[in-house]
DNA sequence: ACCTGAACACCGTTCAAGT
DNA sequence: ACCTGAACACCGTTCAAGT
């Protein structure tokens, strides 16, 4: 009776509902109607659900369309993998897992294989390509682990750190942080993501004989 | 009886030994021999105890010798901030949080003001530092929970997903990442964060007007 | 096959009651 | 003040028993 779809989609309707931290196997079960060990008969663990549902969830990811110059190519691609993520920042949570994100299906995937293409096209090595993909990945995930951590901690309980914020520090000892004082808060509200990639993409293509001329 | 300190070094002795993860209340208590709720008297919360642990931590992390280029220099600070955070995970989860890193002490402060000083002296203005600093730090915190996510399951279970690591993916869609195949997994293994913040720093810098000579 | 409730071994936190 | 056990409202997972 109970199937592996209505599984998911049952979890993904928790999860857009309550967030994905309440999420549990009992609540699943409730949702869909059923005894709480039903759902062992149609997933092996609360692990492999999540496995399935960031599969399905990968399997969406639009494929964009891809300017011609490689460096604007890697770009234009890794910020679908965040525009991706930030909708389902459980998941980037989840891929932190190193070869984790090798069990992502082929679309998915062939986000990743444009990144390490269009390096190999500006000159890198395949080693030097997966080193460029990696720094981007880290780069990514931590955005999407810091920007959804801090709006979950906003929306719920305290704005409370807001006024310690580098609101009283020694100006002996930390003059540009005392001097930024309040002014860091609206800053580190700001969505720079782009901006740093770019620099990150600019820095490893030009690093290690990837270099090649830089296209205006 | 029991005092905030004798809670803090117990917890700290757990960490040490089971793992972050498997921290809780109860436990502690039943560490120091005293009844769960006796804890609910000398701290808030679970979280708060977490941000007590951080705060000591940060307290400890060494002042390194700075180089006195300054692009160099921000690379030295945030290889210390990397080490620190490498060997307490945990704190890098809690810290992904924003606004977070205010409630650091001065000690660990004084690397953040290391970093943004040296963008500015860089020619940056204050707001483009706070750039480089954000730029850093997602890119640091990053690292930090792929590299710890990865080392705690590779340990504790399934090194069972090494070999559907790009093992049997398709040559034709996906060429590149088929061709790389096994090597992946070598290549994610090596520790390349020093390199990637190099390139980070490299084209952080040169964005936006922080241009200046490359010193050699 | 598919589903179930009871049970196990846990959580964080509150609260009235004790010294 | 400092500590306590009982209780509340949860977890994920196993397992023998039912249809």
């Amino acid at each position: 009776m109970t199937s592996r779809g209505q599984i998911l989609a049952a979890a993904r309707r928790l999860i857009d509902r309550d967030g994905w931290e309440q999420l549990s196997i009992r609540k699943l079960a409730a949702e869909i109607g059923v005894g709480a060990t039903t759902l062992y008969h149609h997933v092996q663990d609360k692990e492999d659900l999540l496995f399935l549902l960031i599969h399905e969830a990968g399997e969406q990811v639009p494929h964009p369309d891809l300017p011609d110059e490689p460096g604007e190519r890697i770009v234009v691609a890794a910020m679908t993998i965040h525009d991706a993520l930030a909708a389902w920042p459980w998941a980037a949570e989840v891929l932190t897992t190193d070869g984790f994100i090798a069990r992502l299906g082929d679309s998915a995937l062939g986000l990743v294989e444009v990144i390490v293409a269009a390096a190999i096209q500006r000159g890198c090595t395949p080693d030097q390509a997966v080193h460029v993909f990696r720094g981007i990945w880290y780069y990514t995930v931590g955005e999407i682990l810091v920007r959804s951590h801090s709006a979950r901690r906003r929306e719920s309980n305290q704005p409370v750190y807001r006024d310690a914020l580098f609101g009283s520090l020694d100006p002996a000892k930390l003059p540009h942080l005392a001097s930024l004082g309040e002014r860091w808060a609206a800053l580190a509200a700001r969505d720079t993501y782009s901006d740093g990639l770019r620099a990150l993409v600019n820095g490893l293509l030009a690093q290690g004989g990837c270099a090649a001329p830089q296209v205006p």
